[in-house]
DNA sequence: AAGGTAGTTCAAAGCGCTTTGGATCGATTC
DNA sequence: GAATCGATCCAAAGCGCTTTGAACTACCTT
């Protein structure tokens, strides 16, 4: 069933059939009623293609997936972002389009492509490194976007929005000083990435508040897996001088870190404490209601509804300055920490 | 820049450069040439709008997520699933198309609305259910689509995709009685999926096959978390007659086993032995190179792209019969079995 | 020289929608 | 009674592509 058909059983124009159908104050209560009615009984909706060819708008957003980095590692928080975004999406008519970056295939071609193609209004940048040379390229296609996280050193304005990981870690890295811990180790993300960046320096200049100097030989960066946090930790416990508390970037490599410390027969909490970031990833929870690590938390899926929701408004209103959204994650404290150990 | 805007720059007509671009064997070796590279340079791709709009093809496949299920959870392997199928669709023009079922909507005007609207050619099932209604829907309205799956109980015959979970977990077990085991548990997946039904099932027979009858006390049926796998481990190691072996549905209900293992200090592979499905996915690995757990297993991502590829088939030439492809997991062996205590 | 042929190229229709610029009509106004 | 007006509705153009059917070459054939 196509509008002609529709129009034609109803004795119709097309216009006035659209009209009806998209709410148009030039059609009587009573015909848009009896449009609807009919649109409904014979399944008919407008064809996303034509309409976007009318329109001129394409009615979906990209998300890009870099499917290229070490290991062909998929984001573990992509799944519940997209949800996010995608309920958001669907609230507002809008598609999403994933788009897979084929191995081999420059990225910076799949955003022109989209472009090019008039296939999506926008896209949402994933996991943004220092200098993400995707800012400027997107600015300079015109393809309007906005970043999940920040690209430190861009020197152009651009909408984001992240988690305020600094302040998240630098919370982090004070509660424990206040429970007496002085050796602090940190467990982070690959370096390259913003967000990791942002941590240690929140890391870092907790310890420079209280006029300590962070031990490099206590921080850590790796892709955030369960191996990491228990191979890591392991070798931590076997020093001299371990450490008496570890920060985490990851739920998963806390799984990992846990391990090894009730391995070496060691409790979470007494002998040594441990907080770590919580995405709240609806696959992997911090124990039910109770969280089991102390940790600081901020969904990931709340992240996805809200950024889509800027991203559409920028679309449908450009703003004259970008916008910018700063999250700020709760720390909840579980039962991996304590007072430190004397 | 347009396919008319490109061909009055070329000086020729719209017909010629669309064919030049497309491939057609009606056009002269020299004009492609010429044609191809304008279109480079000036960064030309048709519209996806106009072009679907034209051939009638919405070069688009659809996937649909099922936000509703308890606990707000996203499939954990959806992620990788993803990737592999996106990889697919890169490579032979194919756009992918996500659909979050918004809450309280029915997921079946989700399929209805993609076909109405045309915005999909082909649609994949993911997450199967015993008797699965989405399959006859399908089937219904006439969208061609493939099953991540199976689902028991379909009367009309489909397409689909599948791991042979019967026969992994059937090895699994008999692999287990092999090493002198007779008491094994079963923590298993929610038992109105499909995968789940099936697994016990093999699990079942194998013990059947030897005459053993399976202890329903022994089995266990839920969402895959962590915290299942150690809360019903740690329930399982205070028994009088604790099992000697488990067999666990999901590497991350594993880790959640071996933790309860280890913190009632005995070591997997000696004083208990667990065996675990892994479904490769890229932030959880079994191990580096050296597997941990003793693991029936089969990529997920490759699933991915092999049933995009299905799909895609399918589409472009409608097959008499579905297409079925059962896979074999491989049963990989890690340090998690050994001989049972005696 | 007329006719045939293979190789190129093109004009125009059509895909299913939105939207512009009227047209129609009964009611209201002067 | 003519003019104006608001409320409805419509015909047709246009969005950017593909594809049909035809035309135009140059080159052979006979």
């Amino acid at each position: 069933m196509n509008l002609k058909e529709l129009s034609l059983q109803l004795g119709l124009s097309q216009t006035t059939v659209s009209r009806a159908l998209n709410g148009y104050p030039e059609v009587s209560e009573r015909t848009r009623k009896r449009v609807q009615q009919a649109a409904e009984q014979h399944n008919y909706a407008p064809s996303t293609r034509a309409k976007g060819l009318a329109t001129g708008k394409a009615l979906a957003i990209g998300h890009v997936i870099q499917n290229a980095n070490k290991h062909e590692m998929v984001n573990p928080i992509f799944g519940d972002f997209i949800a996010g975004a995608g309920e958001t999406y669907a609230e507002r008519g809008y598609e999403m389009v994933l788009s897979v970056v084929p191995q081999g295939v420059d990225e910076d071609s799949v955003y022109k492509s989209m472009k090019s193609r008039r296939a999506v209004d926008g896209v949402v940048v994933h996991g943004p490194q220092m200098n993400d040379p995707r800012i400027p390229l997107l600015i300079d296609i015109g393809l309007p976007f906005v970043v999940h996280g920040r690209a430190s050193g861009c020197p152009s304005p651009y909408s984001w929005l992240d988690v305020n990981n600094r302040s998240a870690f630098m919370r982090a890295t004070d509660f424990l000083f206040d429970l007496g811990h002085r050796r602090l180790a940190l467990l982070n993300g690959l370096e390259e990435m913003d967000f990791a960046y942002r941590r240690r320096t929140g890391f870092e200049d907790a310890h420079k508040a209280r006029g300590v100097t962070p031990d490099p030989d206590l921080m850590f960066s790796d892709e955030m897996t369960e191996e990491y946090g228990y191979a890591t930790t392991q070798d931590l416990l076997k020093r001299d001088e371990p450490p008496t508390a570890i920060v985490s970037s990851s739920l998963v490599s806390a799984l990992g870190v846990r391990r090894a410390v009730e391995e070496a027969g060691l409790a979470m909490g007494r002998d040594i404490s441990i907080i770590t970031h919580d995405d709240r990833l609806s696959y992997l929870r911090n124990g039910n209601e109770v969280p089991v690590f102390t940790a600081t938390r901020s969904s990931v899926r709340q992240a996805g509804r809200q950024l889509a929701q800027m991203l559409l408004e920028i679309i449908a209103d450009p703003p004259a300055a970008p916008m910018q959204t700063l999250l700020e994650a709760e720390l909840t404290i579980g039962t991996s920490t304590g007072p430190a150990p004397t």
